[in-house]
RNA sequence: GCCCGCGUAGCUCAGUGGAUAGAGCGUCUGCCUCCGGAGCAGAAGGUCGUAGGUUCGAAUCCUGUCGCGGGCACCA
């Protein structure tokens, strides 16, 4: 497929260069391609491209820009496939396509069906991507469940990038917070109120339940303290594993790998892990305790590794699970973290460091912001299940699955990020998924009464697609690759969403203006079934998008 | 005190140094005689927190400052 920018681009640079030779200044002057840049301008009314080469580089060749703009019209102006080129404003110059050559995308994305918009950004990358892994001590709450969402898209979109992706939970089953866990149950059992560290709601009575059933035929009642909490420890885990795994599924979110912590401590991999850094000189002993010199990569204090009672530090275990995932042959070890962990970044990358890896290439820290639910301008926080946070399951029972994972997703993670019940719930027909995923009940509803008329893909003739909102939605529906990779590498999902809802508008527009079937008695046209190319075009995009995002494309609503 | 993120329309948010700063919701006015009105056309609504700086050009980059959120353990 020609890639119109990059072509123009090219030719924009094989004009600025001949200017160059003919002006004798090619000694001061250094042209590369990636200077050039052909971009859409924000305002379609401008052109379907637009370059701003002139005012970047009249200085260098002592032109002021916008005669340097006239020159390069000039030479444009034979450039194949474009229709017409001007100068606008202090100098760019914009570029408009002839119709034929813009309207062959339509028959383009057709054939290229679900492949339209893959690409091959990220082949040959083994890349691990770690996010939620929430401790299983209570339901997923709302930030784990935005990485839910958007950890499952941007795996999606590196996937599409040809990247080899493994999702992977990493499974807390080892700390303290365990213990509390265990010491909540066993209180919820024996009808005590619970520990004052300990963890509240409901759920804790449910699967202290849960786990007392599951024992009946044993003695419980007759168990020490030390045996009971033992019991209730790791069934109780059990049951709270699967619950999440469960809510996950429901969420559509699966993972490749899950990664218990317990597993790191029993099979010697934090020993090795220390050793190795140990090896490497980063490893020293002060206080009775082991240190890791973070501070010689950008820490502000060096990190304990091992407590002055022998006991494995928190950071340990990261240490090991991250040369656990270096052996286990991934490049590039992605991890999500909630903003109340992004204190730990810093650490983490001396860490990726100190293992003589490259920190934000081998190891990259995404960090989300926190999430709120508001209703009627106020803070949500009780659930039913957990009492003090809402949880995964709270969000899908009130706004469902589609709307939950596109509300969550189509914001930047970087933004806090209030959602407003009101809007998902009472308006849910108002809500942005719906605007996309009618956007695409529409084209399928287009296509059956296409069909019934007898209006069918039989001919294409690109040059009839002239109408200002088809050379618009033509314009739309050829950036979609492009989107695809740059949110792939930029780790943005919501950039889908955005594009989505951009289309969506288009094609509404174009719904308006342009029929694919003929009114009343009125003929079957060529343009009638080239429209329908345009229309099955735009749905199949809308399917890939909304697909990217793990959000469904109903056929009706 | 130090570190990170964010301050853009009434609300929720886009905006990859470019042209008149955008979308959805909300408010107001039109459009169902034919492919679904969950839609379209239009109106109102902005000192881009604030003060400087860099640049031909700044919402965007830099510095200060104010506000909001989060974090600063031999806890996990």
């Amino acid at each position: 497929m020609a890639m119109h920018q990059d072509v123009f681009a090219l030719s924009v640079l094989d004009i600025l260069t001949s200017i160059a030779e003919r002006r004798r200044r090619d000694e001061h002057l250094e042209l590369h391609a990636s200077e050039i840049t052909v971009e859409r301008p924000r305002d379609r009314a401008h052109g379907d491209w637009s370059t701003n080469a002139a005012m970047k580089f009249a200085k260098r060749l002592g032109m002021n820009p916008r005669e340097l703009a006239q020159e390069i019209v000039g030479g444009l102006s034979h450039v194949d496939g474009i229709a017409s080129a001007d100068v606008a404003g202090p100098g760019f110059v914009n570029i408009r396509l002839d119709t034929a050559s813009a309207g062959r995308l339509a028959k383009t994305i057709v054939d290229a069906g679900p492949d339209y918009g893959r690409g091959d950004a990220f082949a040959g990358q083994k890349i691990n991507l770690e996010f939620v892994s929430a401790n299983p001590t209570g339901p997923i709450h709302l930030g784990g469940t935005r990485w839910a969402a958007v950890g499952d898209s941007l795996a999606r979109l590196l996937s599409s990038q040809k990247g080899d992706v493994t999702r992977e939970y990493y499974f807390n089953d080892h700390g303290a917070q365990i213990d509390r866990f265990a010491r909540s149950l066993v209180a919820a059992h024996r009808g005590e109120p619970t520990p004052e560290d300990g963890y509240g709601g409901s759920y804790i009575g449910e699967i202290a339940q849960r786990v007392a059933r599951s024992h009946s035929g044993e003695a419980l009642d007759d168990m020490t303290l030390e045996a009971l909490t033992e019991t209730f420890r790791a069934t109780g885990v059990d049951f709270m594993f699967g619950d999440i795994k469960q809510s996950l599924r429901d969420f559509g979110v699966h993972f490749d790998v899950y990664f218990h912590e317990n597993q790191l401590h029993e099979s010697g991999a934090v020993t090795r892990a220390v050793d190795r850094l140990r090896s490497l000189g980063q490893i020293f002993e002060k206080d009775g305790a082991v240190w890791l010199r973070t501070t010689a990569f950008g820490d502000d204090k060096d990190r304990v590794v091992i407590k002055s009672d022998g006991q494995p530090a928190y950071v340990s275990g990261d240490l090991a699970y991250y040369l656990d995932k270096r052996e286990r042959g991934f490049d590039r070890c992605l991890v999500m973290l909630g903003a109340d962990h992004h204190g730990y970044v810093q650490r983490l990358m001396a860490m990726c460091s100190a293992f003589g890896d490259e920190p934000g290439i081998n190891l990259q820290v995404l960090i989300g912001q926190m999430v709120n639910l508001v209703r009627d301008g106020d803070p949500v926080r009780m659930s039913k299940r957990a009492g003090t946070v809402v949880t995964l399951e709270d969000l899908v029972e009130i706004v469902g699955v589609d709307a939950a994972r596109y509300a969550l997703v189509r914001s930047s993670a970087d933004s806090n990020l209030d959602i407003d019940l009101d809007l998902l719930e009472k308006r849910s027909n108002d809500n942005p998924v719906f605007y996309v995923q009618y956007a695409h009940a529409r084209t399928t509803n287009v296509a059956r009464r296409a069909s019934d008329e007898g209006v069918t893909r039989s001919e294409f003739q690109p040059q009839l697609l002239e109408h200002d909102t088809e050379s618009a939605l033509l314009g739309a529906l050829q950036d979609f690759p492009r989107i695809v990779r740059f949110a792939a590498e930029s780790r943005e999902p919501y950039r889908v969403a955005h594009y989505l809802e951009e289309l969506a508008g288009l094609y509404h527009r174009w719904y308006g203006s342009c029929r694919v079937t003929p009114l009343g008695d009125a003929p079957i046209e060529p343009v009638h079934s080239t429209r329908l190319w345009l229309n099955d075009a735009s749905g199949q995009v809308f399917r890939n998008g909304l697909d990217l995002l793990g959000v469904s494309a109903p056929e009706r609503m």
